[in-house]
DNA sequence: CAGTGGTCTAGACCACCGA
DNA sequence: CGGTGGTCTAGACCACTGG
């Protein structure tokens, strides 16, 4: 790994988290200044800094203009958690994906999606539920509020060919979105559809996304405990 | 925001995003490249590339060498998710973190726990139980075995003063950890000492880390889903 | 004040892609 | 082949930190 030709960046990258993993150095520590690296390894301060950017990015040290590097406090450790399209996700593990369409209307915003989507209690929204299957297993169920003024061609796309999150982000440019995870009760409908008894445990993503000026859509993902988690790595 | 003194790369990466975000630039299309990007800024090469790379590693854009830079199929929505050490968490939002040490012990791996650390079944491992409370309300109960090869002293912590997970990241550096959140219901055990019922729904995340040759940790961390959530932000 | 990291330049060579 | 991005250099000026 170390014998392959490396860019001079990743071996310098390679080697701060070697001394770091291996306990030469320790969390608080201080690591060599640029120049004093630039010096040892014979390359320029470009480079170095590049590598140090990169590591402070990946937050293996803390960098503190002025002052200097320091190994992070890996109190915190970090990765990444990608909320995907479910029917890539799915296709990807090499499964099929199918969907039921148990709703597609107009509704109204009551008090609580009026407060979500900035909009007056009585605002007209769209409201989509849908049954996601893996491999003809109900795995998700989406109950999704969107914005008319965000995607007003909502109500007519085909989402038996085109998942919700693949139609937003197309027709309305996301800007931002948040999410929310936490473990729930299915209600009686949702257990039913997800063929899951009521009281089985499920994990329930809330996300909602903003495109532009207006808030684009709500949704509540609920997924059967049993058959669904999120997973992660980090490597130093 | 566009008038403040903004370094040149930011003000690169602030006009892709415009572009993107307000839908002149779709995903798949071309984005300029970084020669053209360079005139129209008048900046130099490595100070473009310095924006589009960062916009690459943010997922934002797709590069390809030898053929272009492309605006990323955004159906990647990633954020990260911080998996911090429960203590902090809690002080930092405000709160004051207590520990009820439950059980801290010798005990030996079954088949199970010894296909987690990879060693024979049998082997000598530390077991600790301990509960953690925000504000004297039950957060958290953490089941955790220790590998002692990678930290022999572990049974001799305070664990009213040294959370596990800061003793570990200090005692046996971290080089890889990885983790799975999933919904499930809390043990007649479990619910007892987080003062929930049986059939409460939890959020449970397992995270097992690897320190040097070892398999250090492997940890049951289990919330009450009424009490706890993991949550982000995506802001293109 | 000297030392640090943050940014930037104007070149350069290379590996790779598509025509 | 020309154009792309990937890497690298040897300088430079600046803002910030600490003593």
């Amino acid at each position: 790994m170390t014998e392959t030709r490396m860019p001079a960046y990743e071996q310098v990258k390679a080697f701060v988290k070697r001394q770091i993993s291996s306990g030469t150095w320790r969390a608080g520590n201080a690591v060599p200044s640029e120049s004093a690296l630039q010096q040892q390894f014979c390359i320029s301060r470009m480079t170095v800094n590049r590598a140090m950017k990169e590591l402070a990015v990946e937050g293996v040290v803390t960098r503190v203009q002025g002052s200097g590097t320091v190994v992070a406090q890996l109190h915190r450790i970090s990765t990444t958690l990608a909320l995907r399209d479910i029917h890539e996700e799915i296709t990807e593990r090499g499964h099929r994906h199918a969907t039921r369409v148990l709703a597609v209307e107009p509704a109204k915003a009551d008090a609580a999606l009026a407060q979500v989507f900035k909009v007056r209690a009585g605002t007209r929204l769209f409201h989509t539920v849908l049954l996601h299957l893996e491999d003809e297993v109900a795995i998700q169920l989406e109950d999704r509020y969107v914005n008319p003024a965000a995607a007003p061609g909502y109500l007519g796309v085909n989402f038996n060919a085109t998942t919700p999150t693949s139609y937003l982000l197309e027709h309305a440019p996301l800007t931002k979105a948040s999410y929310s995870i936490e473990a729930g009760l299915a209600s009686m409908s949702e257990a039913r559809h997800l063929r899951i008894k009521r009281g089985d445990p499920c994990l329930v993503m809330t996300r909602s996304t903003v495109s532009g000026p207006h808030v684009a859509s709500f949704a509540r993902l609920v997924h059967p405990g049993m058959r669904y988690s999120f997973n992660g790595t980090f490597q130093l």
